[in-house]
DNA sequence: AAATGTTTCAACCGCCCTCCG
DNA sequence: TCGGAGGGCGGTTGAAACATT
């Protein structure tokens, strides 16, 4: 292979493209349609490779393209269509009516896959990170909890007795990832498994509260009580790098709307330590809802690989109508099909749907 | 207000695939 | 069957916009 690029050495224009350009395109496709592209530039008397017209009109002068920020919806699609397909933009884009490979590529650079870090996820396997603690943060973990011993091996001085409430409690939950670091269960178990423990630590540290929507809202109960603590999960999960990242209220947005807005009885909303009204769970109890939320991972994610043959299972109906109905005239609209307007709940709806309003 | 760093996104690059003579 | 032309795609770049110091 190796083919020169169309416009090489030809001394055609590059970089951004004029408005009297876009006119000229414009104009020539609506009268003649694009035929061939790499003779296009010639006949409608841009100085310009084909290719680069080509670009231009389905990234931005085609009349059917959609502008402005991406719906929850479409988000949720661009998530679900990636889980399945990877990085094929164009398919992914042919169901999306009117955004482009282009746009949904920069779309998923820019916010999606961050998102999806930032909350403990691999984008490009959509699970769970299993490296959370590899190399220097688990030294770093190491570090603080002797920290946490060396405080507690010594009496009280002055000095400690100074210390505000925060950092002891900082201490103690330092002390107990210690034990986790180091009993045999720990020693055994999964990497899942300490990222789970410590997310429940973490929590701890900062005075948040594992709160049981069902146990503390009956009215969830119409929810199954394994989607309310899968969701619940991904709330848990979604502080998956506070070691990191200290600043839990740009996380609050990640989490499911219900338990972001919990009843008031145990706040699970992101209060600091200073805050006294905060009802601790023990490390045990988080654990037991944390690691429910383990299997119910490991079941959505083989939900997603094994709909290969019906994209449209996993797609909000509203957009597969959408893409029924809708023809562009172009190749990329070939590969949408009708298909059932089936829904499927969306694993990542209730985690994206908060933060995605907000735009 | 200026300098510097970060993010965004339009556009380009180059490889791969399909079509056709 | 082969090879070239054209189209399509995913990855990357770089300028502009925006944020931070």
């Amino acid at each position: 292979m190796g083919r020169s690029p169309c416009c090489e050495g030809n001394g055609l224009k590059k970089g951004p493209w004029s408005s009297e350009e876009d006119k000229k395109l414009l104009d020539f496709i609506q009268q003649h349609g694009h035929g061939s592209w790499i003779s296009l530039p010639k006949r409608a008397g841009l100085n310009r490779c084909g290719k680069s017209c080509r670009l231009r009109w389905i990234n931005y002068l085609r009349p059917d393209i959609k502008r402005g920020c991406f719906s929850p919806e479409e988000e949720q699609t661009i998530l679900h269509l990636h889980s399945v397909l990877g990085n094929k933009w164009s398919a992914i884009a042919a169901r999306l009516p009117g955004r482009t490979d282009n746009e949904i590529k920069n779309y998923w650079n820019t916010h999606l896959k961050k998102k999806l870090i930032s909350m403990g996820f691999d984008p490009v396997t959509h699970r769970r990170r299993t490296d959370v603690f590899s190399s220097s943060s688990l030294s770093q973990l190491i570090a603080l909890a002797n920290l946490s011993k060396l405080i507690n091996s010594r009496p009280l001085d002055q000095s400690a007795i100074k210390l505000q409430p925060d950092a002891l409690q900082l201490a103690n939950s330092l002390q107990y990832l210690q034990g986790l670091l180091q009993s045999p269960a720990s020693a055994t178990a999964s990497n899942n498994s300490l990222f789970s423990q410590t997310s429940c630590i973490i929590e701890a540290t900062h005075g948040y509260t594992a709160y049981d929507p069902i146990k503390e809202d009956p009215g969830l109960n119409s929810l199954s009580s394994s989607t309310t603590a899968e969701i619940f999960s991904e709330g848990i999960a979604s502080f998956s790098q506070p070691l990191q990242d200290n600043n839990f209220a740009a996380h609050h947005h990640l989490i499911p709307n219900y338990l972001t807005n919990p009843p008031p009885l145990v706040p699970f909303g992101f209060q600091t330590s200073l805050n006294n009204h905060v009802e601790r769970t023990a490390p045990s109890q988080c654990l037991s809802v944390v690691n429910g939320a383990d299997h119910r991972l490991d079941s959505m994610d083989s939900a997603l690989w094994a709909d290969y043959d019906d994209l449209d299972l996993l797609l909000p109906p509203s957009l597969t109508e959408a893409s029924a109905v809708t023809d562009h005239g172009d190749a990329k609209s070939g590969a949408s099909s009708g298909g059932s307007p089936t829904s499927s709940t969306s694993p990542w709806s209730e985690i994206f749907f908060k933060d995605s309003a907000a735009h």
